[in-house]
DNA sequence: CTGAAAGCGCTTACAG
DNA sequence: CTGAAAGCGCTTACAG
């Protein structure tokens, strides 16, 4: 048995003693084969277990039944939940995912994007924040547009930068929901601790946080930014150093949740209670958000729909004008946010 | 500009004034073209945004640049971290990942292979458990085998059962580790929650509990098992059953995280303390184990180096007799569990 | 309904 | 070092 090649359709074929075109014909279940023929053939394939080439129907036929997903990394849940998403839309209409990390890189999601041009998926859906450096999303958006015009279909989740669809979470008023809460409950000695400006979605989120404090009159140099890795020991190091240089804070409002996350763990080890001493928030609310102790007050972006949606978008035959479908951004209040303490 | 098609190695050719064959040698860097037309033809390639199709070049070299990756879900944690281990060793390589959801059901564990078959992955990585049911199991090492024999590569990431290279975690060391730290604490009146028995992985992590209540001397009817959907809603399922049914016990050993958290859930909403009123162990050491509050006591399984020590035995060639590769279970014991109530 | 043939875009012996 | 040609395994007009 060893070596044996893998069946082709021309082995098929022979065997059912029909001609390579009927066999294909056949077993794709297009027409112009009487049902007896297809029948057998369908039978022989099965029993000799042939599993189609992919790459040469793919050159023949010119089509594509794969998709490409770049994310940051799959490891963090909102890229997860949103890969899960796309996932089950592409199983229901038949579709390979390929997946790539960009690791928040322009100049690594610029190669990942290459390869699955290579690869030619038929689709790409590119997730996470854009860049602010204009010559960075230029690039990506050069590559982009030669792949649409060579027939691609791309759809961008949470960048809106890009002459794309695209599926777009309501961060700004998100942001302005959750930084309205907290000084609702009464806090006015906030800081807000975030990934990198460097990326749209935390400068769509920091403008949510501004309005809202416009709103209520709060000069926007009273709530300290600090800036850390967008990832759980990114809110650890900037709740340490807000700790130090900011020690009368009365509210933590993360970025992200993975961030508040790494707050509440620095906030436990330093024996400060939450939300009696400390607030905090997060956004996105992924799944374990609602399981912390105490539980996460956050934005809930519906990542899974966004995901799902995205494919379903990039499915429809284009339009003239890019599609933005804008996700509902909603605050959830739990546990880590309450009153000021006293003084 | 509207339309034009991808440049194509002809076209490249063409503009550098050379054959197909050497513009082919000299964009894959292989010898037998002066390093003078090499330089020129990659030049142009840049200039023109040539991106070669992998299709094609895998129908002509037999080549394959892509791996298949099949977890049970990316939104699982446990799967997530594998994932980014494979993903990680893939982008060193120049691999591209193709990603598959098996539902943890074998018949679409099944359909995801042939699908990773057709689309000529050299390599094929399964991760999760493997089913009890012998006749599932038949049908899935039947695919993998034929795989094999045509010269891919596979290797199976905590199951056990087939004839493939694998990365084993310590399942049942770590099970009768984390029995053995509850028993120590004092507790006799422990219960586990669990995901189904048909997943082998379940079935060994039990192997380990059982061992460990037999070297103490207990009957293993003294510990009820509860069996649920192996998620954290399982996990709630299970502690609401548990709580119901067996009210004196003193501690949840939950064969993975999820489940535990979904235990210390139910166990918040119902005001019970861990680990004063129960105890409450995990397995896996998902990421946020860390972070929830209590601390979550588990077993460590280095989750994103059995991702890439998978891809990594993978690109090895194959040796005669399928080589296996243990990983350890570490005990982590954090702040969900202590000794039992009085009583 | 069925088949012979061209062609998808590459790579790789085979000559020179 | 370079090129003409065959071939990878399919699909799809084009004839019949």
């Amino acid at each position: 048995m060893t070596g044996a090649a893998a069946p082709r359709l021309v082995d098929i074929a022979e065997s059912a003693g029909v001609s390579v075109a009927t066999a294909s014909r056949a077993l794709s279940g297009r027409q112009g084969v009487s049902s007896a023929v297809a029948e057998r053939v369908k039978e022989i394939a099965e029993s000799l277990g042939y599993i189609g080439n992919v790459h040469a129907r793919s050159l023949a036929g010119g089509t594509s039944s794969s998709v490409g997903l770049v994310i940051h990394e799959v490891a963090d849940p909102y890229f997860s939940e949103i890969a899960s998403g796309v996932m089950r839309v592409a199983s229901h209409r038949g579709l390979s995912v390929q997946m790539c990390h960009s690791g928040r890189d322009p100049q690594i999601e610029l190669r990942q994007l290459r390869t699955l041009i290579a690869n030619r998926v038929g689709v790409i859906v590119v997730a996470g924040s854009g860049y602010l450096d204009p010559e960075a999303e230029r690039s990506i958006q050069r590559e982009l547009s030669r792949f649409t015009q060579a027939g691609g279909r791309v759809v961008a989740i949470g960048r809106h930068q890009h002459a794309t669809d695209a599926v777009l979470p309501a961060n700004t008023d998100g942001a302005q929901a959750v930084t309205r809460h907290l000084l609702g409950l009464g806090h006015r000695r906030i800081a807000v601790v975030t990934g990198s400006r460097g990326l749209t979605t935390v400068a769509d989120r920091l403008a949510g946080v501004h309005r809202s404090l416009d709103e209520a009159g709060i000069p926007r140099t009273d709530v300290p930014v600090v800036e850390a890795p967008f990832t759980r020991d990114g809110g650890k190091a900037a709740t340490l150093q807000l700790l130090e240089h900011h020690p009368d804070r009365t509210a933590v409002l993360a970025l992200n949740d993975d961030m508040a996350i790494g707050a509440l763990s620095v906030l436990r080890s330093r024996s400060l209670r939450v939300p009696e001493d400390m607030s905090v928030t997060g956004f996105d609310d992924v799944p374990v958000a609602a399981d912390l102790s105490p539980s996460l007050t956050t934005v809930r972006l519906p990542m899974q729909q966004m995901g799902e949606k995205a494919l379903e978008l990039a499915l429809r035959p284009p339009t003239k004008r890019p599609r933005r479908v804008v996700m509902p951004a909603t605050l959830v209040e739990r546990d880590s946010s309450g009153p000021p303490r006293r003084g």
